[in-house]
DNA sequence: TCTGGGGTCCTAGGACCC
DNA sequence: TCTGGGGTCCTAGGACCC
């Protein structure tokens, strides 16, 4: 019997993700102030417009580092709805942070370039990464497009350096293969791999351990906690504490009485570093949605014939995402933002599974009719839950397939 | 001139059953 | 007639994350 190693786990997350997949095809744009958000990207409709500006050559998909600067749009002559999803460094400067609507953003940086976000090749590069640590730390959990965990405890050399040798490993690995950088945090548990990737941005690494609590994470505000968020983070403010250093000076009972039981508990242990949660290589979906906030407030009345049609291409969209990943549901929602951003949901379970986007916006149209419309509507959107595998389905209610169990379990 | 889209998990009350 | 619990499912809202 060989003594267990120490668990080690790693969080890794890609430097400036978009804005750096962006600079591959635009090198042109590095080091300038930039922001991506709003609409929806078609590198073709770029292409067009060079074509009839730019007559004296001919533009194709292989030219987007020639494209001059002074050819992409600028935050100002951007109208319409939408967030920063990121903005670099230099648009950082003029107070532009994510999460900011463009209209305000605008204002203040607008000599911006702006890119429309293009999902399809985050996901491409985003694929291609994730393979490629695969290949060296098989025990992966995907945590979103541009980060993930790793678990390093039991991969060859994982233990090497706290884990440094082979977070270098994988850095060069993906910088080779796709010319990204990533940062990475190597720690006792994921709480802290997540605290620790932010440490040494960007391209860099970082090793914490159990002894380094109080030097390197008490001293950080509560927010830098993956789980407290502005809520929780405004309520401990409120109660004085700002830092986890303070919030692991509390008493269990204190945070339970003031938090609840179960949340209370948990801010104890996170302030302690505490946290004995698995990678999870593989989970299910447990719903899928689509939403769209309009370009102007609609009107239930007034525009009727608008929304019904917004309505059936969500309930339309679902339904392909459901069949394109091979699930089925029995509990269909909806979701409305009024104008003054109150949001109501409304679900209703029916008896059979469901992929079928006839049904699905039936169901969702008898949960519209159970919501009082009184005001113009911001966003509509689709929601299918309680999800089960096509294939499980099938099992389920086909008599004659072998593997259904007689007698359930 | 504010404020996206796609998710997960938790809580809490009521229905319903044993 | 009154008085219990526990368990599960459903629904609505909200916090939080990327």
């Amino acid at each position: 019997m060989t003594a267990t190693p120490p668990r080690r786990i790693a969080h890794l997350d890609m430097d400036a993700f978009y804005a750096s997949v962006e600079w591959l095809r635009y090198p042109q744009l590095k080091g300038l102030p930039m922001v991506i958000g709003g609409s929806r990207h078609n590198p073709d409709q770029l292409i067009a417009r060079l074509n009839a500006e730019y007559p004296e050559r001919v533009w194709t998909t292989q030219d987007f580092a020639r494209i001059p600067v002074d050819f992409f749009p600028r935050l100002k002559d951007y109208v319409g709805r939408g967030v920063i999803t990121t903005a670099t460094y230099p648009a950082r400067q003029f107070g532009v942070g994510s999460a900011m609507g463009l209209m305000k953003a605008a204002r203040l940086c607008p000599q911006a370039i702006r890119l429309p976000v293009d999902f399809e090749q985050y996901r491409r590069f985003s694929r291609q990464f994730k393979q490629v640590i695969q290949e060296i730390a098989p025990v992966i959990e995907d945590r979103g497009v541009d980060e993930v965990y790793i678990d390093f405890t039991a991969v060859p050399g994982g233990q090497r350096e706290g884990g440094r040798a082979l977070a270098w490993l994988i850095q060069k690995s993906i910088f080779n293969a796709t010319g990204l950088t990533c940062s990475i945090g190597v720690a006792p548990n994921k709480l802290l791999a997540k605290m620790a990737s932010e440490f040494n941005k960007p391209n860099g690494i970082s090793i914490v351990h159990e002894s380094d609590l109080e030097r390197l994470i008490w001293p950080l505000p509560c927010r830098k906690i993956n789980g407290i968020g502005p809520k929780a983070d405004a309520k401990l403010q409120g109660h004085g504490i700002r830092t986890i250093g303070e919030l692991a000076a509390q008493e269990r009972a204190w945070l339970v009485q003031h938090f609840g039981k179960s949340y209370g508990a948990w801010l104890h242990d996170a302030a302690h570093g505490r946290d004995d949660r698995p990678v999870v290589t593989e989970s299910e979906p447990v719903s899928m949605s689509r939403e769209t906030t309009f370009e102007r407030d609609l009107h239930a009345v007034h525009d009727r014939a608008e929304l019904g049609t917004i309505f059936t291409n969500l309930a339309e969209a679902v339904a392909a995402d459901l069949q394109r990943k091979g699930y089925a549901g029995k509990t269909i929602g909806i979701k409305l933002r009024f104008d003054d951003f109150r949001i109501v949901t409304r679900d209703q379970t029916v008896a059979e599974y469901t992929s079928d986007p006839r049904r699905i916006r039936q169901i969702a149209g008898q949960c519209l009719k159970r919501v009082i419309l009184d005001r113009r509507l911001r966003l509509l959107g689709v929601r299918v839950g309680s999800l089960l595998p096509t294939q499980d389905l099938a099992r389920q209610t086909d008599p004659d397939n072998p593997e259904l169990p007689l007698f359930g379990g």
